[in-house]
DNA sequence: AGATGGATATAACGCAAGTTATTAAGAATC
DNA sequence: GATTCTTAATAACTTGCGTTATATCCATCT
């Protein structure tokens, strides 16, 4: 059988070779692919949670509100991704996920993923390093959003979305589509929507990165990774090939 | 066989109960403790990342270092939580771990992480619900650090530290010890010391938190709580059932 | 008791980023 | 093509927190 066309075992495969059972366990997890517009919310805060979503196509983003009417933005997710992994724990939702784009997603209970750790010791491994990966991005941001200046967490932000839009999308040189409003941008950085702006212009200014609408172009990596002090080493290096060390 | 004093076993039996073999391979977690004193380091960012960490007694953080020389705490934990499941996607150590106080720890290679997917799907489940759980810690101390002012910064936290030792020391009322100096919560806080400082004198000013060296005391939790928008579902409610129902 | 060092408190000053307001520029609808 | 809506740029003003400096407290050692 031929699964190429799946995003979740390509996703898979970054990790550990897959077995073809373990293909035909994983293709399971992508049926009744759903097709949902943007602005449309998979849930909000508060609602039961009994299931993960794989995002197959658009992006997606994770959100807490706050009592001032602040909406802090947690987590960006691209095709491939799995929505709502965080909450294996929990019988409400923490955060809402909202589309940001038109997407298709597909929907399982989270009833399944014991039934993956019963049948597999490989997907197992697989979805703790996904996990594992997911809290590497948290501590990322959380740094980022603790201790740095709007011009550096700008520079970082943009590496990071960057890097992981590169890791399914290799070919494309210096230039990226990132569809987020500025506004969005401000919830994701902990920032103003104005002084959003005032960064992207000060940022322009100097050569660091060049924005026309939703298109952004980084003339110079190393000098915005210096910007930014990103490293990418969270992202990619590192996986463990101790995962292909399972039977 | 009596497993009382294991401190992971308790850990775990919160998320749901235990056979006596799934007590045995977890028992065996806990092989080997070793005593280590106050300041001392578990690992450094960058070391080689082959084992977790039980921990056992004691205080522990974990911390990054930015170039500018300030540092961020990520989180802290106490006796009974495991230490360093966060890389076990990764080969190297993405934060160092310090001691704060003297206390015995408990290593074991991921390896027999492994073993444990292979021998009990009960432990999987649990092992992926604290993974998740120290997920929404995370997510909880992002939208904290990025959104709140210094004065709610320092309500959650101590809330959150609260709730979080009267899950294994339910008696004791509104006052608690504290084992971190106000550079180390400035550290946590994304905040300078001289801040946390100020902070403290104007909570202690509105009667909201009264702290005499390590000792700390909140007089009124729900004025606190109100303060520092504090919800604590993301740390005890809704531990999800669904686990019993595992064989 | 006196000396030394680490943790804490308080004050004075500066700056990065928030807030509010105004204007401009693209999309979208009619 | 005119109108409305959304997104973005720029300016003027305000503020919370960082920074630097100095003073005080407590613990430990001699």
């Amino acid at each position: 059988m031929d699964y190429k066309d799946s995003c979740i075992i390509r996703h898979f495969n970054h990790y550990c070779s897959l077995s073809e059972a373990d293909k035909r366990l994983l293709n399971d997890l992508e049926q009744s692919p759903t097709e949902i517009k943007a602005g449309a919310q998979l849930w909000e805060e508060g609602d039961r949670a009994t299931e993960f979503c794989t995002l197959r196509t658009g992006w997606a983003y994770s959100y807490r509100h706050l009592e001032n009417g602040n909406r802090q933005i947690l987590e960006v997710y691209l095709p491939g991704d799995i929505i709502g992994l965080r909450e294996f724990a929990f019988c409400q939702r923490l955060a809402g996920v909202q589309m940001i784009e038109d997407g298709v997603v597909c929907h399982f209970p989270h009833a399944r993923m014991l039934e993956l750790f019963r049948q597999s010791t490989t997907l197992t491994s697989v979805l703790f390093a996904i996990s594992s990966r997911q809290q590497a991005l948290l501590t990322e941001r959380l740094v980022n959003l603790a201790r740095r200046s709007a011009r550096q967490k700008m520079a970082h932000f943009l590496l990071e979305m960057y890097v992981r839009l590169r890791q399914t999308e290799p070919d494309g040189g210096a230039a990226f589509r990132l569809p987020l409003s500025q506004e969005q941008l401000a919830d994701i950085l902990g920032l103003s929507p104005v002084h959003v702006s005032r960064t992207f212009s000060a940022l322009g200014e100097d050569d660091l990165v060049h924005r026309d609408r939703h298109q952004l172009l980084i003339p110079d990596m190393e000098a915005l990774a210096h910007e930014g002090e990103f490293d990418q080493c969270y992202l990619t290096d590192s996986l463990r090939p101790l995962l292909d060390e399972v039977g």
